[in-house]
DNA sequence: CGTCCGCTTGACGGAGGTCAATTTGGGTGG
DNA sequence: CCACCCAAATTGACCTCCGTCAAGCGGACG
């Protein structure tokens, strides 16, 4: 018995539709680890060593300027993959934003598994299709979008990923602080916070306890997260 | 005689490290076409079947809002890739900026090629690795970069891209409009203009004829690029 | 030589940043 | 169980960078 035949999230990564043997040859090389929220799993800079896939809780990405200034390149969920680099460094910082499960695979090792079996290199150049999508969206949030219409989008993205791990789209889970919000989408925590005012004042979502937001009008957010 | 046997950046694209039988089967499935500036290669929502390396030119790709708002997210210069799509249709639109010579590729024939030859698989993953993390540098600049500093930070990147081409790095050319620096920065052209100004003013560059900029103290325009 | 388009420059305004003061709420110890 | 504490969130007042609107300017091309 080794730790994949009991994972929730082996659909939607890297390991999803691999054979019986190739899932233990996986599971071989493949090391699981807790971390408390707040903790940085590697920093800009170290050598790229290991790389992770995160099973449970969220893990947040980022970059700085030698200012502080800081961008959030992304929020990793359940089955989200990270820690690829194309030099021998990692390119960014990664930390936890809740408690945290991940795997973690030796690169080395990993990559010569990848040669083995052209299918998970498949699989994992798929993945890696999809992130520069997402990347090219969020450039487009960033490069053009008003406050409101980052927030809304935001919110639509929390949803669609909830839906895509067969969490319900609604009320919408938001783990993250206002600060990483900010971070994540080219604005400061004041205005996050006065961007999700107004949002309730007009009765677009309504905020809940346990950090859940409720959208009351997905049409509405729709229509808000694209400026129509 | 194939025409890969005469391309220039070979070296820089997928087509590197093949073996002679691959680069045979390759050439098979390709065709080379030229266009004007200004011509649209896909638009967005496009059905996606071919696959697209640049060999000579600039080409442009951008997303568009509802009411006309524009992200250009990369420019591609000579050996780029460009065509990749998630589902079955171009999440973005691709638009020559000057006239371009390009390789197209049958999208089913080439996965079918990738199927066979993993170490072609494998270097498109590697482009895509890169590009990913072009695209969290630019998320940073959109993000948090002053105006300034985006300016700084794009000169530096034509700089840097035209050096990995081997030509050479100072001046830099810059074959697209204000209009395009400034979707490619989140500006506008007026921001953009004035801030070519600024530097232009305070001798951190000049401005040559033939679209050239000249870099007058480089180490300069590096500490600008990162509000150092 | 006139027209057009892209670039530049100027004047002005506003979305969102900055700085500062409260308020809220989750965690902790008495 | 409650009082306290502190970080996070909210709100307000003010300001600035960059966007908007508008007016030249100059090179390309018919």
């Amino acid at each position: 018995m080794h730790p994949c035949s009991a994972c929730t999230v082996r659909t939607l990564t890297v390991c999803a539709a691999l054979e019986a043997e190739e899932l233990r040859r996986l599971a071989e090389i493949l090391q699981t680890t807790r971390f408390d929220a707040g903790h940085t799993v590697f920093g800009e800079g170290d050598p790229a060593e290991t790389l992770y896939n995160v099973t449970s809780g969220t893990v947040k990405v980022y970059k700085l300027l030698p200012d502080g200034r800081r961008q959030i390149t992304g929020f990793l969920l359940p089955g989200d993959f990270f820690g690829l680099s194309v030099n021998d460094s990692y390119a960014y910082t990664a930390e936890t934003v809740t408690p945290v499960s991940l795997c973690r695979f030796p690169r080395r090792r990993m990559e010569a598994l990848l040669d083995e079996f052209p299918k998970m290199q498949r699989r994992l150049f798929s993945m890696a299709s999809n992130e520069l999508a997402a990347a090219q969206d969020q450039m487009l949030l960033l490069g053009r979008k008003t406050a409101k219409e980052k927030i809304c989008s935001f919110l639509l993205l929390l949803s669609q990923r909830a839906s895509r791990r067969g969490h319900k789209t609604n009320p919408v889970h938001v783990p993250m602080s206002r600060a990483d919000i900010a971070d994540y989408l080219g604005l400061t925590t004041e205005t996050v916070s006065r961007t999700f005012t107004q949002l309730k004042t007009s009765r677009v979502i309504s905020l809940l306890e346990g950090n859940k937001v409720q959208i009351q009008d997905m049409d509405d957010l729709l229509d808000l997260a694209e400026g129509a």
